[in-house]
RNA sequence: GGCUCGUUCGUCUAGUGGUUAGGACGCCGGAUUUUCAUUCCGGUAACAGGAGUUCGAUUCUCCUACGAGCUACCA
């Protein structure tokens, strides 16, 4: 299976600058990426920008900016980095040469004359494949033809009945008959190539070895052979990986898919997943390392195990709470300063409101956010987390009476006042959640009370909340002082 | 409709001509915990169907079913 060759690795990475970096695109170039790391190879980047009408630049400094956010900067690790209108000129030079060697020709039927074969086709349940009239005409009468000025199209000038077939890196052979293919477009009237034969060219052009895309592609490849052949050049190696779906198992896209459900890059981002994680998570679509059942890894170590070989060949369903576990397993591997740091970033740009308030109490934070990082999986869920952490919770007298629990009111006030007086009595510096833990236990005892009796209003007096962070915890991330002040409001 | 590709737990997947078909997410249960979460332990659940080859097929071959992609003078 494995096609001998024995030239450097080449890979292409070809986005159109058409839309937001969406996951598949993003996959790609990491199984690009990694394996032009792994092979000691090299990447073309090439702007696909020929469709004027939907390019823009904004397109482009969003993709590279998401890759690079990844941690695939492109514009460091590409050897090459095009545009593929500026390689139009050469497109139409080499097309022209292409109808010198007799291998495309004008055809001048029209799309009205097409679009009634094609009803034809379908009304009689045969697949649509046009062989054109002007196939076999000879040159100088489709020159004069072309002079009079009919509008026309360039097509490639099929064999018939020929077996085309290929060995794809991870499908193994394929192969489909020329007769279901039919001449094909490949060239408007004014010689500008169109995406098939222009792709075809430019990989030729960049030495490309290893044709890596999504199996979308897949039908396109028996075509791009042919032009290969008609160029009179060797192809690369293709290898098509599978598809990503949506949970109706179609192409995923962004439109189809749950509302929260992060399928562009910039989504994750907004929702404060850390580029490591959606790396991780990426590269374990379609893809597995066989010879570990781990499955966290960074892109260094990605480097180093990826193959081809490991890629899949069924497409794979997108699972948005896998992703959210990367996160969490990512989000839990940080020091405490580091995750400090990624969420003050983080919140600079998309959660600007309360970065002022996290910045004016950014000491407390290293101690906190390891806390949260256990209940919380991104960062947009860290704020809710942890805002009890920096402020003080609405005084709430009734909300301290739990029935089940049998905590009366008059239990609440003596509980919050044993415990007033058991932290004042704790040494400042000895303020630890151990210690608070300790005499918290011994002031249970003494009051004959169940735990949840005791630590239901101590929770509440911190955090304002049935369910939060350990009270102990908050105690002594908070300190002495403040959570006094919180258990004294109760007075 | 035509062409092409695909099919192992709900999802991502490992795996072999003879395995108790393994792991992860999710879910459920238990332990720890005052709670939620974390952590630890346990459980749930799969080879699409049929025929053939074979002593034996989840694994090899064929057929069927189902799914998907493509089917532009877009990329």
């Amino acid at each position: 299976m494995n096609t001998v060759n024995t030239r450097p690795v080449v890979v292409r990475m070809p986005p159109s600058p058409t839309g937001h970096l969406h996951l598949g695109t993003a996959r790609t170039a990491l199984f690009n990426y990694l394996f032009a790391k792994k092979h000691q190879g090299e990447i073309v980047f090439r702007w696909e920008d020929t469709d004027k009408e939907r390019s823009k630049t904004e397109h482009e400094t969003e993709i590279l900016e998401g890759l690079k956010w990844l941690g695939l900067d492109f514009e460091k690790e590409s050897s090459l980095m095009v545009r593929q209108t500026e390689s139009i000129d050469h497109h139409t030079e080499v097309l022209r040469k292409l109808w010198e060697a007799g291998k495309v020709f004008p055809c001048f039927t029209t799309p009205a004359e097409l679009d009634v074969l094609r009803e034809e086709a379908q009304q009689n349940k045969t697949g649509f494949v046009f062989w054109s009239p002007y196939r076999e005409k000879d040159k100088a009468t489709l020159e004069t033809e072309m002079k009079s000025g009919r509008p026309f199209a360039w097509r490639l000038k099929v064999e018939q009945n020929q077996i085309i077939s290929y060995i794809d890196e991870i499908r193994g052979e394929t192969s489909v008959n020329s007769s279901t293919l039919g001449d094909f477009v490949v060239a408007r009237s004014d010689g500008s190539v169109l995406y098939l034969l222009a792709n075809v060219i430019d990989d030729h052009e960049q030495g490309i070895t290893h044709v890596i895309r999504g199996e979308d592609h897949i039908s396109n490849t028996p075509k791009q052979l042919l032009c290969w052949k008609a160029l009179g050049v060797e192809p690369p190696i293709y290898a098509h990986i599978p598809l990503v779906l949506d949970a109706q198992k179609r192409k995923l896209s962004k439109r189809r898919v749950e509302p929260g459900v992060a399928v562009l890059v910039p989504d994750f981002q907004a929702q404060g997943f850390v580029p490591e994680a959606v790396l991780n998570g990426l590269a374990f679509l379609g893809w597995n390392p066989k010879i570990t059942t781990d499955e966290i890894f960074s892109l260094p170590q990605l480097e180093e195990i990826f193959d081809l070989a490991g890629v899949n060949k069924a497409a794979a369903q997108y699972d948005f709470e896998k992703m959210r576990w990367y996160n969490q397993q990512w989000l839990q591997s940080y020091s405490e300063t580091e995750l400090t740091e990624r969420f003050m970033d983080w919140t600079k740009t998309f959660d600007a409101d309360n970065s002022i308030l996290l910045e004016a109490h950014k000491s407390k934070l290293p101690a906190v956010l390891p806390v949260v990082a256990q209940k919380a999986k991104t960062f947009a869920e860290f704020y809710d987390e942890l805002v009890y952490f920096l402020e003080a919770p609405k005084v709430d007298h009734e909300a301290l009476v739990n029935e089940k629990m049998k905590i009366s009111s008059a239990l609440a006030k003596s509980v919050l006042e044993e415990l007033a007086s058991l932290l004042q009595d704790i040494d400042e510096s000895d303020f630890t959640a151990e210690t608070i833990k300790e005499k918290s236990i011994e002031s249970i005892a003494k009051m004959e009370l169940k735990n949840g009796q005791f630590l239901s209003p101590f929770r509440f007096a911190l955090s304002g909340r049935e369910k939060s962070a350990g009270p102990f915890e908050i105690a002594a991330i908070i300190g002495k002082e403040e959570s006094l002040r919180r258990i004294n409001a109760y007075h």
